[in-house]
DNA sequence: ACCCGTTTAAAACATTTGTTTCATTTCCGC
DNA sequence: GCGGAAATGAAACAAATGTTTTAAACGGGT
């Protein structure tokens, strides 16, 4: 982090400070002290706050790399492809760690897009949905319309998302001790599994079709 | 809306200027501009900038009255109950009209809370929450315990609230033309409530218990 | 008709913010 | 060691923003 490079500084400050403050409430005059250095060098490195950021949200989605075994041993089930795709999503939902300005960075992105969410589909989160959707292919009946599996992709996403984005009202919800121990990764992970697979296992694409109207 | 008490007119752009732009990025200058009022008029009826935004929450969530219907008619089924509730949530989820700024600004709220989150919870979310729990209970077996009710409950709103807060990714994600498709009410909420029924019928805390770790 | 509290209007204020300027320092090839 | 480009630091600038001030307009009660 206290690298001597004031760029890569200047970077990490910034990766912080919009996460936690978001693009206009962060000032640059925040995230220059707390890269030590001078408020002029954001304009210097980088030409403007903006281009600070999206550089910043590139960096996010770079550094988080691993995009999940996409080669899976040979054998792996689909059951069991879908359980390691929520357990690595869920591992990254309840990451706390610091610095993990990173994450938090995408889902702000994802919350309220700027022009980087875009290129944050394409390169990101777009290859794990597909992901998804290939598991899910192997899971549900093959005539199923893809439409139907992205339904299906959403209602898997959807459960993991609660947990990152709603956290605050999830806490007052339950309380905050039951909450904690819901920040655990398996637990949860295995319970979004499993409803999950309840649910795609029993679709039927003859007795049961998604509703057309 | 265009009524003549400036006070009202000032709530009216508030709301839907806070809800857009969010607090930081919301001018009162904007807000006074489209209240057809002077800039001092924020301060002189409400005190300063954050004085008016609470209030504007408050407004929020008293304005979206209809707290679902309670006393269903004798012999509802708990999957109808379901029905009706997933109906009504997707019903607020994907409601574009305007102007339901409302809606938009307790959704901000929940995405990065300010001191109106836990109000917002006491009087809104949590009886909501707590009508599902009920609903849940009927479906699941007696014995299980009330942390795995709220697993499932987090499982059904979680899949709603996807929707709504990341509706700019799905259209990236799946297209433009097929979003729009999933901009239908019944199409969606139907969708979710069996694969929640789906999901939820097929737990026995006997032959397959929650992990416990 | 007059007064007085309330409300609106316009201008000004003080502060903050992103950005620029310019002088100084640092670093590296020659 | 030197020269010049790159980087840094301090100050200043211009624009925007929340807030305050001051004065004018309005409305009802006597």
């Amino acid at each position: 982090m206290n690298t001597d490079d004031p760029k890569a500084r200047l970077l990490e400050s910034a990766g912080e400070v919009f996460a936690e403050k978001g693009f206009e409430a962060a000032t640059v005059r925040d995230i220059c002290q707390r890269a030590e250095a001078n408020v002029a060098a954001v304009n210097y490195h980088f030409g403007d706050k903006q281009q600070l950021y999206i550089e910043c949200v590139k960096q996010a989605h770079c550094a988080q790399g691993e995009p999940i075994e996409i080669d899976w041993p040979a054998g792996t089930t689909g059951e069991d492809k879908l359980r390691m795709f929520v357990g690595q999503m869920m591992s990254d939902m309840l990451n706390d760690e610091r610095p993990t300005w990173h994450l938090a960075l995408m889902m702000r992105e994802m919350a309220q897009p700027t022009q980087a969410c875009e290129e944050l589909v394409k390169s990101f989160i777009g290859p794990k949905f597909a992901i998804l959707h290939g598991i899910l292919r192997e899971l549900l009946p093959n005539e199923l319309s893809d439409e139907s599996v992205h339904l299906h992709a959403f209602s898997v996403v959807g459960q993991c998302l609660l947990y990152r984005f709603h956290r605050p009202i999830g806490q007052l919800l339950v309380g905050e001790e039951q909450f904690q121990r819901f920040h655990n990764v398996e637990l949860v992970a295995e319970h979004i599994t499993r409803f999950s697979l309840r649910g795609i296992c029993g679709v039927s694409s003859v007795t049961a079709p998604e509703p057309t109207l």
